[in-house]
RNA sequence: GCCCCCAUCGUCUAGAGGCCUAGGACACGAGCUUUUCAAGCUUGGAACACCGGUUCGAAUCCGGUUGGGGGCACCA
């Protein structure tokens, strides 16, 4: 064995988590678990000017929420603390002062006008913008007097001349980019703080991460992070880049196309068991025909080879239809539970309250039928409020001139049953009513349902009169008579 | 423009040279079941981007083409 699985996902917080930080952090903590190694959460905020205030807080209640838990991270202290980046700026200051002195880096004072410029004549002749090395042979005394004079500066790393670099990705196997294309990366700003590039590297060494599992779009950029690892003279971690998330035009996944933000889909209804084994299941699965899976369940069975290379467009029906079955996969109890919460959300007109025994009916008679949690009150509203009106297309279909005397025999003939409080005593009640009239069931099922519930569809009759019980589905009989007659 | 990555049904994917007349899932169509709607079951349509190689044999290996995506900041 190696060393010890540390891994980490390290968001910068700018607001809300996204599902595809989401799905990187999954598979982080998926890997760590799997492998019983430690996962940190860390916080890039080495762009004061893209802070937003609350943002961390929010992005650790969204991922507890989805029951993802780390071991070290801001508040959970491990023994590499801190961790975000703003609290950690003398480390960066003194490895970026290292690199100069031993000419892996140096001072640059090209302005940002003058960068600007230089970007604008390259592209201007069809060239790669990249820094032009302006600053990169000055002197150490010229450098220190400029720097005591007051003039701005960055440190950039000096990239080597020429040759190549290859690297291996767990997932991709070898690929190699040749030093030429690579920039004079500015690793510390003039603000003092320093860019990703070198950021990530420090923290990464420092906190011992073993696995660098991020996005793709990080690939083009891990030579950088590979050659301040030589400079260093550390060993890099293992890496993997995961495919993008995509649009359903395949562009890399953005808001505009759709929600994008973990919390839009939570507020949606959407469980976070369906949306964590969606999200796994974008770009990983287990080589088999199962795709139904809890969290422990993924950690189980995860593993790095098994992640595609390709991108994955975020399929928002598999997502609806995974929802659905991890609802169902709940027992009623469970239900019940989520359903009571949301109706203290979302109060019904008149704030009725409703008997643990009688939601539960409701979740049993609707449990096949719904996607969401909020589906019991908007699929079946009547179970909450008596109709207030009556499907027009049912109404033509169904509400016959006989119907109303059936109605009222059926009514009469309830009021003398003795304990009509069963399902059978309905059944078999309405079968008596339309044998004595001769009709077949159907005549009298159909109005019966459309006075009661308002629509055409839903549970089994008997199962909406049984949960209404008499006295309601008696009331609610004459309510429509009076409406539709 | 340059660099990197990717390429199987509309979508998520299985497939690591013969088991593939390419399997599953979502979505869609049909049927069965049923008092309705769902669910369930059965069933249908639907893909190896293209061209060359290698091989007795290629979705699988190699090369090229095309297409798509990502990256080229004092953003991460």
């Amino acid at each position: 064995m190696g060393n010890p699985v540390r891994v980490r996902f390290a968001p910068s917080p700018t607001g809300y988590l996204h599902v595809g930080g989401l799905r990187t952090a999954l598979f982080n903590y998926l890997f760590a678990r799997h492998q019983g190694g430690k996962f940190v959460l860390r916080i890039e905020d080495t762009d004061q000017s893209r802070k937003v205030e609350g943002a961390v807080e929010n992005l650790v209640e969204t991922l507890h929420w989805a029951g993802i838990h780390f071991d070290e991270g801001p508040g959970t202290d491990g023994a590499f603390g801190p961790y975000v980046q703003s609290e950690r700026l003398a480390v960066y200051q003194e490895r970026a002062r290292q690199l100069v002195e031993e000419g892996n880096a140096y001072f640059c004072f090209c302005t940002p006008q003058r960068l600007d410029e230089v970007r604008r004549r390259q592209l201007a002749m069809k060239l790669s913008p990249s820094y032009d090395r302006h600053c990169r042979n000055l002197s150490a005394e010229e450098a220190a007097k400029r720097r005591e004079a007051g003039e701005p500066s960055v440190i950039r790393m000096k990239m080597p001349n020429d040759g190549e670099m290859t690297f291996d990705d767990v997932i991709r196997s070898k690929v190699t980019i040749a030093y030429k294309v690579l920039d004079d990366q500015v690793i510390l700003k003039s603000d003092g703080f320093p860019t990703y590039h070198l950021a990530v590297v420090v923290d990464d060494h420092l906190m011992q991460i073993s696995h660098v599992i991020r996005g793709e779009e990080w690939l083009p950029s891990t030579p950088k992070h590979l050659v301040l690892y030589k400079y260093f003279g550390w060993q890099p971690p293992v890496y993997a880049h995961l495919p993008l998330l995509l649009n359903p035009d395949k562009t890399k996944l953005s808001k505009r196309q759709g929600d994008v933000a973990v919390d839009e889909y939570r507020s949606k209804g959407y469980l976070k068991e369906a949306l964590v084994n969606f999200v796994a299941f974008l770009g990983w699965n287990p080589g088999d025909e199962r795709e139904l899976f809890s969290l422990d369940q993924l950690i189980g069975e995860f593993s790095l080879e098994r992640v595609g290379k390709s991108g994955a467009v975020f399929n928002i029906e598999k997502l609806n239809w995974m929802n659905a079955q991890h609802l169902r996969m709940k027992d009623d109890r469970e239900v019940l539970v989520l359903l009571k919460e949301y109706l203290e959300q979302h109060p019904l007109n008149g704030n009725k309250e409703f008997a643990d025994d009688y939601l539960l009916g409701v979740v049993s008679a609707m449990r096949e039928r719904v996607v969401f949690v909020k589906d019991f009150v908007e699929k079946s509203p009547y179970f909450f409020k008596p109709p207030a009106d009556f499907d027009p297309a049912v109404v033509k279909k169904r509400w016959k001139h006989e119907t109303p005397q059936l109605l009222r025999d059926y009514m009469k003939a309830l009021s003398s049953v003795e304990n009509p409080f069963k399902k059978e005593d309905y059944e078999l009640t309405l079968r008596r009513t339309v044998e004595t009239v001769k009709k077949a069931p159907g005549e009298l099922i159909h109005p019966l349902r459309l006075a009661v519930s308002g629509v055409g569809s839903g549970p089994g009759l008997y199962d909406i009169l049984a949960l209404l019980g008499r006295e309601e589905t008696i009331r609610r009989i004459n309510v429509a008579l009076e409406k539709l007659s």
